[in-house]
DNA sequence: GATGGTCTATTGGTCAGACCTAAGTTACCA
DNA sequence: TGGTAACTTAGGTCTGACCAATAGACCATC
């Protein structure tokens, strides 16, 4: 009887509710204005105190709201007057923060971020061959030149590494990649930072494999940047997953 | 002379200074330590008012300085006895919202979000072919399964279409891509939601490609994988985009 | 003895008001 | 005319108070 009836209330089901705070709540409202192209770029958003009139909450709330906005990337907030909140698209610094951020927080495999360059750079380089101008050619020149010098610290490769490697990415005019691949980019820098594995060989093949590949970008042959930065990537992940082998895995050790 | 000495006081040269905030330096602070590893997952922060003794700030630095940890999804937060700031590692979660903010933020063109599928996911495919466990396939089955529901209505359609897609990401078992995947499959899912190019002919296609590559994957072929989502990711694209043409770019207008 | 009410302690959420600091604007004086 | 002092506006921080949600202990009722 009372197991019949017990089933009887419990028949009702009623997920977890969410009770929204205040400064989420302005947030939403915002936030969806902005995205909605309501508010165009730069346009400066009401002051706290006015937003505290219009909207009768407390000034911490407005001011947690336009914080939660600000680490999103859709406002940016200047001191002074003629200060305030102006409104802003999320670029690819949204993404790239949040990428390394899950990177660094995952504690994810240095296989793992080779696997996903594998995946993506080929791409980025076949969009580059295609929509590249004259500007992106010129970071990739410059980047290459930096590679090339022989006599640079380890440092200095690594970031002129970087740099060809985000060029690429900027290259192809897609936010998305781009924001990525420079999140990747950075992380794969410092895993290989005090790797013992990049030697006078390792930094000519490298020099080599982005002449051509910048060759077949300038080119606008997508096909060639695709293939060789495929064989590319593919080769330096390769080279780097041998050395981890063989030093018996011994980054992972220090989370 | 008051000439001289000012030039002797300014060769003293110092670039722009960067004050940063309070609760910058907090949140920067805690930063560090969670993703160093030094608080573990689920670790409870101090409350509130113990930060604010322990930091000599005030209470409401101390708390934007947690709201700002809380976006970026480093820890939770719970209302409440025993409640508090709990750490927690950024997932896939964190980049697929931000991702969502790039997208919607930069009216970012249907063109590009397919052209970044087109990127990404032959290669989650590859991965999925490798690495997918027995509960990977059931979820893919699952989702079939409802794709070949032909009288389903659209919206169960592109939901079970996402579900496939997500579902061959997470089988790559790579968090990183399961985040851009996610992000990406809602964005298309949005974008489409209102076509009408998705005729019966089109949801045969679907399902008969998705099975094929379900195929691939449980049996482990990733050269077959990769190949067929290659086609299938393609020539939904293609599609997508002749339309598109056909009824003259009324998408990015409304913006 | 299971259900539900009440109390209390803890902890985040919100509010109000004050003051500090950054940065344009204006006015005034040398 | 040029510089500087005073003013104004805006965000940044602090203080202290109270509200709201929640867990746990205890008690009342059926």
């Amino acid at each position: 009887m009372a197991d019949t009836l017990k089933k009887d209330r419990s028949a009702i089901q009623l997920g977890p509710m969410e009770v929204p705070k205040a400064s989420d709540v302005l947030a939403n409202e915002l936030r969806e204005r902005i995205l909605t192209g309501e508010f165009t770029e730069n346009t400066p958003l009401p002051p706290e105190r006015e937003l505290v009139t219009q909207t009768r909450m407390s000034r911490s709330t407005v001011r947690e709201a336009l914080r939660i906005l600000e680490v999103q990337g859709l406002v940016r907030i200047k001191a002074g007057r003629a200060g305030g909140a102006f409104v802003q698209r999320p670029s690819k610094e949204a993404v790239a923060t949040s990428v390394s951020l899950v990177i660094r927080g995952q504690q994810i495999r240095l296989a793992a971020l080779l696997e996903t360059r594998e995946a993506i750079e080929p791409f980025c380089a076949q969009l580059a061959a295609r929509y590249r101008t004259a500007d992106d050619l010129k970071v990739l020149d410059a980047a290459n030149e930096a590679i090339a010098d022989e006599n640079s610290t380890l440092a200095a490769f690594l970031q002129a590494n970087v740099d060809w490697h985000v060029g690429v990415a900027i290259a192809s005019h897609n936010e998305l990649l781009t924001g990525l691949m420079t999140a990747l980019s950075r992380a794969i820098y410092t895993a290989t930072e005090n790797e013992r594995f990049i030697d006078a060989e390792v930094r000519r093949l490298t020099a080599k494999a982005h002449l051509s590949i910048t060759e077949a970008i300038r080119a606008q042959n997508p096909e060639a940047a695709v293939r060789r930065m495929n064989r590319h990537v593919h080769s330096y992940a390769q080279a780097v997953l041998e050395v981890e082998e063989r030093t018996e895995i011994s980054v992972p050790d220090e989370a």
